[in-house]
DNA sequence: TTGACATGCAACCATTTGGTTGCCTATCAT
DNA sequence: ATGATAGGCAACCAAATGGTTGCATGTCAA
């Protein structure tokens, strides 16, 4: 789970996963085009990409595939974002009970 | 956006928003209590997660009460991750596209 | 007023991160 | 076979990150 947020927290490798989700199963140098970055910064962003298992990847004689695995978004979406959506008591409220804890 | 993101890439920071989230505005002090770092640690974590506007705080006496602000962390469920579950083509549809522009 | 408590500020440090360059290997087409 | 193409590996670098320690400030209570 550490692994798919950190994975998330930059932008170019989550402009990454759009572009894979724009088009999936791009080769590398495919993913590369109109990126300004060496390939070899593309590179290391799809290895990390791929260690979080949002990206995957095989090879095609001398191409390398990748594409999107989009299961880990998913998870993040149910078992983590989830949880702040409901639940919310709002400040106010808080604050009130802190002022009794306060008083007590 | 990225601020947001970056800022829940860190294990030790969902934590405290964790830790917010089962008890709403509480004091720097309280959410440093069994917590193997130095107050200063938490306060730096805390100015991130303040900067991304997923805590909000304001100051009662010699006191900072922090609160969760769910906001930013339901639009990243809604313009991001969503965007992820669907449309996803399966890989062995993508490769056969791929192999027809190949042999194109 | 004075000590204790809650927080803030700043300098410093090691490690990680995002990126580069240079070179090597493998595969395809001619 | 041979050149061009696709990708891999490794060393290196600057900047960001996560953490520390030491000290200063503000506020409360006796």
């Amino acid at each position: 789970m550490d692994e798919v947020f950190k994975a998330l927290a930059d932008a170019s490798r989550r402009s990454l996963l759009d572009r894979l989700h724009a088009s999936n199963g791009q080769t590398l140098n495919e993913l590369c085009e109109g990126l300004a970055m060496t390939r070899q910064a593309v590179t290391k962003h799809l290895a990390i990409l791929e260690a979080a298992s949002l990206v995957t990847t095989f090879r095609q004689g001398r191409e390398k595939l990748h594409y999107l695995n989009p299961v880990p978004i998913h998870q993040i979406g149910e078992r983590w974002i989830r949880k702040f959506e409901r639940g919310r008591l709002t400040a106010l409220s808080e604050l009130k009970r802190r002022l009794e804890k306060r008083d007590a």
